[in-house]
DNA sequence: ATCGTTTGCGGGAACGTTCCCGAAGATGAT
DNA sequence: ATCATCTTCGGGAACGTTCCCGCAAACGAT
């Protein structure tokens, strides 16, 4: 490999120099001769000099890399966010380097130890569903090792986080069904190991208390993420004796599966039975009826645990523990929309 | 930052042996006792001892790490390649570092200066539409750096490369819309700039002319990439004199995009027009209706793609141009289905 | 002339690892 | 007893950079 690239000893050796001198002259101190300062940063140019980064990793004892793990990234969800964290990362010279867990706890682990291994400075979670042990997130906390968790976060474990307000935007997605007139509204739910599921489910029985409607547990499907998951729960809540007038799923997937099977089956969307998702996806605006949907502010969730990130590991890693909430929004469209709004 | 991490020099100090010979007994080296060997290796597992990689980066001057240049990864195209790649390059000790073009020849090789510059030991690329400029890629492969293309390859530059055989698959595609009936064949094209749009006309035009149908240069629309471009594309067909009765698109997102403007306008898909799509994605199953489209092996393309440029990483860089062609598939559905098969 | 002070530069250690080379001590053969 | 050989280990340079320290020359002030 002939990647010889032009070192600060081959500047100086050709201006007659010491190393020091070259590296002071490239860093702009002020104990160097304006002239010497002049010949080594044009030489420099022309040789088309680039300071190697692995030795100034070596030096700083950092590598300047931060670690992901995502659970996936086939949905559009995480990689709008890995945009948002690049964003950041990009401009201070850091590097990303994703790992998937694929919904694995054990592979999550893997990945992290691997990560570790290879020297990261701080880590950007989103956890699988599988993830229950948090002994290792509470170990990198105690040894004050920067970490991030982002719209999955992990259980009890006291640590920086950027969510939205999954509570509140359940209660909105239900909040509208029952202003279209829903009366009798099934949630499709996510994953019980998940933060997000109990919150969403939280924010689907608040809303419908507080619309005085009764809660129902049998109501309460418990789904998964995936589409093939929205279309069992469909086929569950068509065996029911009493068909529900309206759906609010955990995601998007989920619910077009389940849009697919009711449609299958000769039910209207969204007359029979309206229909709500969660997190837009692009599959949303392709779906017939067009899915309604909450919208999860992906890139500024990137951008936000990114500098939060990077301000920990600025910090020296000060325990700066803190939780952001992003705002939200709800897309209406045809799936729910049983009159003019 | 707490992070002083167990070295072999604290290894060498508990045991009383030179970092030398600590070095040669984790390596596994001959000329080592036993004993000392046992003692070193349990004293490196109790105190969790990580070689720092950095080190080693720098000792071997190479920083195990490739970089890869896509357009976007908002498609599960990239994110599915990427998936072959890490399979490749993890168990082998490489980092992925991704880099988004967004279609920007700009961009492009912003970034490929800037990972040039953090030293990676080779690329893996799919262009931009954007690039025309192949001066860049010519001087890295002159300078015998590893370097892979994938999907989108560059024109007239000899390298290695990971595609499929875009006409013969185009030659698929629209073959099938012939033998389900269509006889006036629309091709909604990809931006000309790019080589798989030039082949997919290649194999578009040679099937009529296998099957004895006119090649009609105003029924070729250049489109685009994007799911809009789909619904201007079909805006044009549907100011056509005659309506076309097929429709075979550079991809899936232009594909759905037709499909939905001209079911708005009333026109039965596939009775009254055909419709194919290409590189398959997930929205094929959710449109209505489902979209007939070729599949492209995203994780085998990955992986061959990682194999190539850690061969020439590994081979010191020698020449190994070669180009890898692979096998794709139809996924025939009802958006082309007039009759049974 | 003598003494501080400024200005500009070089020496050398350090970051963590590997690896070449040499040096002991033990062992064997003559 | 002598010498060659084997075994086991340590010294030290190197990878590319920074940074602390010290040193010399030039300068001004006394």
């Amino acid at each position: 490999m002939i990647k010889s690239r032009v070192t600060i000893k081959d500047i100086a050796k050709a201006l007659n120099l010491s190393t020091s001198t070259v590296s002071r002259a490239l860093a702009d101190r002020w104990d160097v001769n304006p002239e010497t300062r002049k010949a080594v940063v044009e030489l420099a140019e022309k040789l088309n000099y680039m300071p190697n980064p692995i030795s100034l990793n070596l030096k700083h004892r950092q590598s300047f890399s931060v670690g992901m793990i995502i659970p996936e990234f086939i949905n559009s969800f995480f990689p709008e966010i890995i945009m948002g964290i690049q964003s950041v990362l990009e401009p201070e010279g850091y590097r990303l380097l994703i790992s998937q867990s694929n919904e694995s706890a054990e592979l999550e682990m893997k990945n992290m130890r691997s990560l570790e291994a290879k020297m990261v400075d701080g880590f950007i979670v989103s956890v699988s569903t599988e993830t229950t042990d948090m002994e290792y997130f509470q170990t990198l906390i105690d040894n004050h090792f920067p970490l991030v968790f982002f719209n999955r976060v992990a259980r009890n474990v006291p640590v920086s986080r950027v969510i939205i307000d999954d509570c509140k935007w359940a209660f909105v997605a239900t909040e509208h069904l029952i202003e279209q007139g829903c009366r009798r509204i099934v949630h499709l739910a996510g994953p019980e190991s998940l933060d997000v599921s109990a919150e969403r489910i939280r924010g689907y029985k608040d809303a419908l208390i507080r619309h005085g409607l009764p809660v129902d547990e049998s109501l309460i499907i418990p789904c998964g993420l995936l589409m093939e998951k929205g279309i069992l729960g469909a086929m569950q809540i068509l065996e029911m004796p009493v068909l529900p007038d309206g759906i609010f799923a955990i995601n998007d997937p989920v619910a077009i599966g389940a849009m697919k099977t009711l449609k299958k089956n000769g039910i209207r969307i969204p007359e029979d039975i309206a229909v709500v998702g969660f997190t837009e996806s692009k599959m949303a605006m392709i779906i017939e009826p067009n899915l309604t949907s909450i919208e999860q502010p992906t890139f500024a969730m990137g951008k936000a645990a990114a500098e939060l990130l990077l301000e920990q590991i600025k910090s020296n890693c000060e325990v700066t523990q803190r939780t952001i909430v992003l705002e939200a929004k709800i897309n209406i469209r045809e799936s729910s929309l049983r009159q003019p709004v």
